[in-house]
DNA sequence: AAACCGTGGAA
DNA sequence: TTTCCAAGGTT
């Protein structure tokens, strides 16, 4: 495996580095999130904010800002908490081993899951491939591969079934070197044991495979999906945008959108469709103008604050 | 334990 | 077009 990854392994930005606060945004970001997606916005985070003080000193609206339309935005409040967090508690644990060794502390595994928005997953990803500290790790690629490998047809979802994959990610953990072999385990589930056309012809462990190719995981009964239909205004003035903040608990909290069209006239000027995890909303907009500003909305000018992805497409 | 929390790309 | 789902975590 270890070969077959150093082989074939996509050049990311993230693997160049062995900086722990680096890898930690990264994996933060990629939470249930494409790596192509990710790629952008890791990038321009990293420029502003190159160390774990740089942005636990930044007022969080910025890093929601720079968070805009990368979606389940509890993330970056709880990337922000974290490097508090880090900054006061663990002042050396991230400091990147250089030319002139400084002292570098060791935040271990069980340090890692103590941080808001860090997981098991995520802890072990981080202790193992920025420490190489030998911790398992248990994702969707890792599931998948394993399912197959070891013929699991039980819903990946049932709490036996999560106990058998974390127990076989432990037992197959090398002495040495777990960061990189966790990372070839979630390689292959990229690039070969793909959910659907697995590549197995190309697969390095075909051989001990007992489910090639099969329809796994068995992700248990799939969720219904609502559909609906949301109007809502856009109504400008000078440069300004009539507004509604969303409450600041729940979905997308806090941010600012589009208000619902009351019962005004209007003209329909885009019509969009977002998904929202078992939601799936048809944005209808409709172009009205408003004299005075109606209970709830402001007049606001929608550079600098945080929109939806939906509501931020239908400025443009 | 089951529900919630976004988005965009691919099949 | 619809469905699926990606380097999960929290409540």
């Amino acid at each position: 495996m270890p070969r077959w990854y150093r082989r074939h392994k996509r050049d990311l930005p993230w693997r160049r580095t062995l900086d722990p606060y680096a890898i930690w945004v990264s994996e933060i970001m990629l939470q249930q999130t494409r790596v192509e997606t990710v790629i952008p916005y890791y990038e321009r985070w990293m420029r502003a904010f190159p160390t774990v003080e740089a942005l636990a000193r930044a007022p969080l609206s910025r890093l929601q800002k720079l968070w805009e339309g990368l979606g389940y935005y509890t993330r970056a409040r709880n990337l922000h908490r974290a490097a508090r967090q880090l900054a006061s508690k663990h002042p050396r644990c991230l400091l990147v081993e250089s030319g002139e060794s400084k002292e570098r502390s060791f935040l271990r595994f069980t340090g890692w899951m103590e941080l808001p928005g860090v997981g098991r997953y995520t802890a072990g990803a981080i202790a193992s491939i920025a420490f190489d500290e030998r911790a398992a790790i248990v994702d969707g690629n890792v599931a998948r591969v394993f399912a197959r490998v070891f013929n699991i047809r039980d819903s990946v979802k049932s709490p036996a079934t999560q106990r058998r994959l974390w127990t076989l990610a432990e037992s197959l953990l090398p002495l040495r070197g777990c960061g990189e072999f966790n990372q070839a385990v979630m390689e292959l589930g990229a690039l070969v044991c793909l959910p659907s056309n697995p590549q197995c012809a190309a697969c390095p462990l075909r051989w001990a495979c007992k489910a090639p190719g099969d329809a796994l995981p068995n992700r248990g009964p799939k969720q219904q999906i609502q559909r609906v239909t949301e109007d809502v205004m856009l109504a400008r003035r000078g440069g300004k945008v009539l507004l509604r903040r969303r409450p600041a608990t729940g979905l997308l909290a806090g941010m600012w959108e589009l208000p619902p069209l009351d019962g005004r006239r209007g003209r329909l000027v885009l019509t969009l469709r977002c998904a929202i995890t078992n939601r799936r909303i048809t944005l209808r907009v409709w172009r009205c103008a408003v004299r005075g500003t109606p209970s709830g909305c402001h007049w606001m000018s929608p550079g600098r604050l945080i929109m939806p992805a939906a509501h931020r497409q239908a400025l443009a």
